[in-house]
RNA sequence: GGGAUCUUAGCUCAGCUGGGAGAGCAUCUGCCUUACAAGCAGAGGGUCAUAGGUUCGAGCCCUAUAGGUCCCACCA
């Protein structure tokens, strides 16, 4: 390893290579070890037709940085990761791709097609866990899985017929959702409502005399906004309280253009508000008439094919689309005079939230997941604190679904996924539910057995992804070692599909949860804080923002400055601002090594280090519990933006030019090791604290710095261990006195700037004081004082004796100092400015003694705040009479 | 209809259990100072949406109002 940094940070330079080599090394891979204490993460499964986009960056940035900072903690970290089948989206996919070659799925049949599946997953199924590895991600890909593994394969079956023979999954014909374009059902949380603007038709329906026959004067007015369903329309419905039809309880009324006499029924589940009142029943195309009809056993018409056009219960209109359907039938109605007006309304469409398609509420044979019972420990587990979320707010959204779950639909009228493992006797009619395929009826012995066409929802097998990915339903080592895992993340937008899903079957399947705590990140959104989509365009590569800016930079912009669970924006000028605190994190660790070059850095002793040395060790001890703590606390944003600050402002922008004199001067080599010593500490600490954020460039850095080390803690940061709070590195007294030294600096500069003084112009500083303590401070600490004051001498006495009058005044708490800018001075000036000072300070003092002459506030408010202001009143009252002093001086001039 | 959330500097956002308002970017001034111009030193800029309330003390807690975003329900 070499011991120098190339001279400019150049992410593209180091990346790719350190990932090689972490990959190499072994370090991702965890084993189960019970010496030590497992810390896990599944990895929610992208889809194998996945392009890594900025929701996945954020998404595993996010696990990346806790596995990285709990394996530095000294845990058995294990990062699971995997993809998913995605059987939909791939088989869409697929059908696409075989499309431009002319072919059909149905054309090549079940097995082929299947094959043609396997080919493209083999293909093109690990891009998305190359571009993950582009991140940085540490996860364990020896151990990477995939939802239609065989491991998987068999959790699934397991599951499936455990629940079938509970009697937790059923077969049954009921209301689902029916795509017409990708030809299957869907769940109820794949359906997105989508407002369109629409049309309330109000139509009316003679009402039949005893006969049933259609009365030519009286009529039944209801409103619809889907004019088309009438020819499945099977009652029509009414409040049982509403007075205006009570006289119609028991008639019938006369479906028009089908021509059939239907009932009227009561129901509350009418609104009598809305509208006439009355609402036509269509139990095979609306899931609230669905029900109305179960109540009042109606029969059920389907009039709708598959593909979304009307069938042959439809009459003439066999064979039109709903739309089509739905305009021809409104303006035969208004032929037959039953149209009684048209209205704007804007509808809510209930579509496939994958592509879009209205979806068509069906009466078909599925598979369901039987949910009243499964969700009841999935509630408990979070109402009790067994499981966590964070931010807890989405407690809240999760039991809005838990407490209103109905029965999950699973089963899916396509190829690729897990089929359905039941079995038909083509003889006798006998279904079958096994785990081992079936050959032979065991009621008829027939062999004439098919298997259900069906497959089941993706989602049913992510579900189970917390222990089979362990090996479940084997008793592995692994499942008994690393579950319950610890951490889920994920966005808030999954939390219907996934997480919930995930919890119940943790429970019932393991009869423990699947993790401790949900972590939920937000969207990441363009600069407009719109939704990145494909068809806005407004999509941002993560691939390209690496290229250009390096993992580091990306991954450090997505997780600064936001909030678990809120959403964020992205914009080029982020990545740019956090490249930039890598550039500047480079150049530090550059000048460190040049300084090292050709040295030996050993350990100091305790008497030749400076305060100013032990008062960055104090800082540093400070960050280090607190970045600690918000990390433990899942607060990514505030840890990182500590470490920010700590490494700019206290590491680069103070500690570091306060050593540069020592290194300058060849006369006291003790001196010189310490500062060496003591910065190349706290930077390896501070890198430990970076590396979970900016793995690359901590990785390089510290490789390098340590290099040459003869106890070099390890050959990886990512294997080194984490910073701890250490008490022999609390330096309280040092701190206050860094601190006033940085505080003249401040003022110094201040001043200098105000004035316009050049920054090529030295001048001599007087610090005059007879505290003995802020004397021996200001001897110390000259070299460095002077240098960042830009003095060219500093001189501390005990009184104004032989400084000019003419010299422009800083105070700091004990001390006045004097810079003689002799010529440069507007005396009319300096009064005017140190006059305002005093204003300020005598405001201060009056905040103080209110609050402290306030009785109730000296009896209710906790001690140490009263001390706190008691001590501010005592230091700008001191301040405030210097000031006045000076002011004193000049104007009697 | 129910719920969540947001409203803080010109912009994008932090602000943990209530105790003197922060960052990045942008703007202005001055610096190519031997780690870094992807930089350095300074400065300006905020009645923390509005109105009440609780409290010694409110950006933070409570209530109402206005506006924005999102989720659920889906009154045909």
């Amino acid at each position: 390893m070499s011991t120098e940094l190339a001279k400019t940070y150049d992410p593209s330079d180091m990346e790719g290579r350190l990932y090689e080599k972490w990959e190499k090394s072994g370090y991702f891979h965890a084993e189960p070890d019970r010496s030590r204490k497992p810390f896990t993460i599944v990895m929610p499964p992208p889809n194998i037709t996945g392009q890594l986009h900025m929701g996945h960056a954020l998404d595993n940035t996010m696990q990346d940085i806790l596995i990285r900072f709990k394996r530095m903690q000294g845990y058995n970290a294990l990062w699971q990761p995997g993809t998913d089948h995605a059987s939909i989206a791939t088989e869409v996919r697929v059908m696409s791709e075989l499309k431009k070659q002319g072919i059909d799925k149905h054309d090549l049949g079940r097995e082929k097609f299947l094959d043609k599946v396997w080919e493209w997953r083999a293909e093109y199924g690990g891009r998305i866990t190359k571009q993950l590895r582009k991140l940085g991600s540490s996860c364990d890909w020896e151990r990477e899985r995939f939802t239609m593994d065989e491991g998987c394969n068999r959790a699934v079956t397991e599951v499936f017929v455990n629940l079938f023979n509970k009697g937790l999954i059923y077969k049954g014909a009921r209301i689902i959702n029916w795509c017409p374009v990708c030809n299957t059902s869907i769940s109820d949380a794949e359906v997105e409502y989508v407002t369109q603007p629409s049309h309330l038709w109000h139509i009316k329906y003679p009402i039949a005399d005893e006969n049933g026959k259609p009365s030519r004067t009286e009529f039944l007015t209801f409103a619809t906004t889907r004019p088309e369903t009438m020819l499945g329309d099977t009652a029509v419905a009414v409040h049982p309280d509403d007075e205006r039809y009570k006289h119609l309880h028991g008639r019938t009324v006369w479906l028009p253009i089908v021509n059939k006499p239907i009932p009227v029924v009561e129901d509350t589940y009418v609104d009598m508000e809305f509208g006439t009142g009355v609402v036509k029943i269509t139990p095979g195309h609306d899931p609230n008439d669905f029900e109305v009809g179960k109540r009042h056993d109606l029969p059920i018409v389907n009039v709708m094919n598959d593909d979304g056009t009307i069938n042959e219960n439809g009459g003439k209109y066999n064979g039109m689309t709903d739309l089509e359907a739905r305009d021809a039938i409104v303006k035969e109605l208004e032929e037959l005079g039953l149209l009684v007006k048209i209205e704007d309304y804007d509808h809510n469409v209930g579509t496939h939230d994958r592509c879009g398609t209205t979806i068509q509420p069906l009466v078909k044979q599925q598979w369901f997941v039987k949910m009243d019972d499964l969700i009841k420990p999935a509630r408990a587990g979070v109402e009790n604190g067994d499981i966590k979320l964070v931010p807890p707010r989405m407690d809240r959204t999760y039991y809005n679904w838990t407490d209103n779950i109905r029965d999950w639909c699973i089963s899916r009228q396509l190829w690729w996924g897990h089929r359905i493992p039941a079995y038909y006797c083509a003889d006798c009619g006998e279904m079958i539910v096994s785990k081992e395929p079936v050959t032979k009826c065991p009621k008829c012995q027939s062999a004439n057995i098919t298997q259900d066409e069906d497959t089941l929802d993706t989602w049913f097998s992510s579900a189970l992804w917390p222990f089979s990915t362990l090996g479940w339903p084997d008793k592995t080592e692994e499942l008994d070692y690393f579950y319950p895992t610890d951490v889920l993340v994920t966005g808030y937008d999954i939390i219907f599909f996934w997480v919930i899903r995930m919890i119940f079957s943790g429970y019932e399947h393991m009869g423990k949860k699947p993790f401790s705590t949900v972590l939920f990140h937000g969207l990441v959104r363009d600069g407009l804080g719109r939704k990145m989509s494909k068809s806005l365009g407004n999509g941002i590569d993560p691939l390209e923002v690496i290229e250009k800016y390096g993992a580091d930079a990306l991954r450090f912009t997505l997780v600064t400055g936001n909030a678990p669970g809120n959403d964020m924006r992205f914009t080029d000028e982020r990545v740019e601002a956090s490249r930039n605190f890598a550039n500047k994190v480079w150049n530090a660790s550059r000048f460190i090594l040049m300084n090292m070059e050709g040295k030996k850095v050993t350990e100091p002793k305790a008497e030749d280090l400076w305060p100013v040395d032990r008062w960055v060790l104090s800082k540093l001890n400070k960050v280090v519990r607190e970045v600690t703590e918000n990390m433990e606390k899942y607060e990514l944003g505030i840890a990182v933006s500590k470490v920010y600050d700590f490494v700019y402002d206290v590491l680069c922008d103070w500690y570091i030019e306060m050593i540069k004199p020592r290194f300058y001067n060849t006369d006291d080599a003790a001196s010189a090791n310490a500062a060496l010593h003591t910065v190349k500490t706290v930077l390896i600490q501070s890198l430990k604290l970076l590396h979970p954020y900016m793995p690359f460039i901590t990785e390089e850095i510290y490789c390098t710095l340590t290099a040459d080390d003869d106890d070099r803690e390890a050959e990886s940061i990512m294997i080194s261990s984490w910073p701890v709070y250490r008490s022999e590195w609390e330096f309280e007294d040092d701190e206050a006195e860094i601190e006033l030294i940085k505080e003249a600096v401040r003022g110094i500069r201040n001043v200098r700037n105000e004035m316009n003084v050049a920054p090529s112009k030295k001048a001599s500083v007087f610090i005059v004081t007879e505290d003995e303590k802020v004397k021996a401070a200001f001897e110390k600490g000259r070299i460095f004082f002077e240098s960042l004051a830009g003095a060219e001498a500093s001189k501390v006495q005990n009184d104004r004796t032989g400084i000019d009058d003419d010299a422009v005044s800083v105070m700091i708490a004990n001390a006045a100092i004097y810079i003689p800018f002799a010529e440069l001075v507007d005396i009319a000036a300096e009064i005017e400015r140190l006059t305002k000072e005093k204003k300020r300070l005598e405001g201060e003092i009056n905040r103080c003694r209110q609050m402290l002459s306030n009785e109730k506030f000296i009896s209710k408010a906790p001690e140490a705040k009263i001390n706190e202001e008691k001590e501010k009143l005592e230091k700008y009252t001191l301040l405030s009479g210097q000031v006045e002093e000076r002011l004193k001086t000049l104007e009697s001039r």
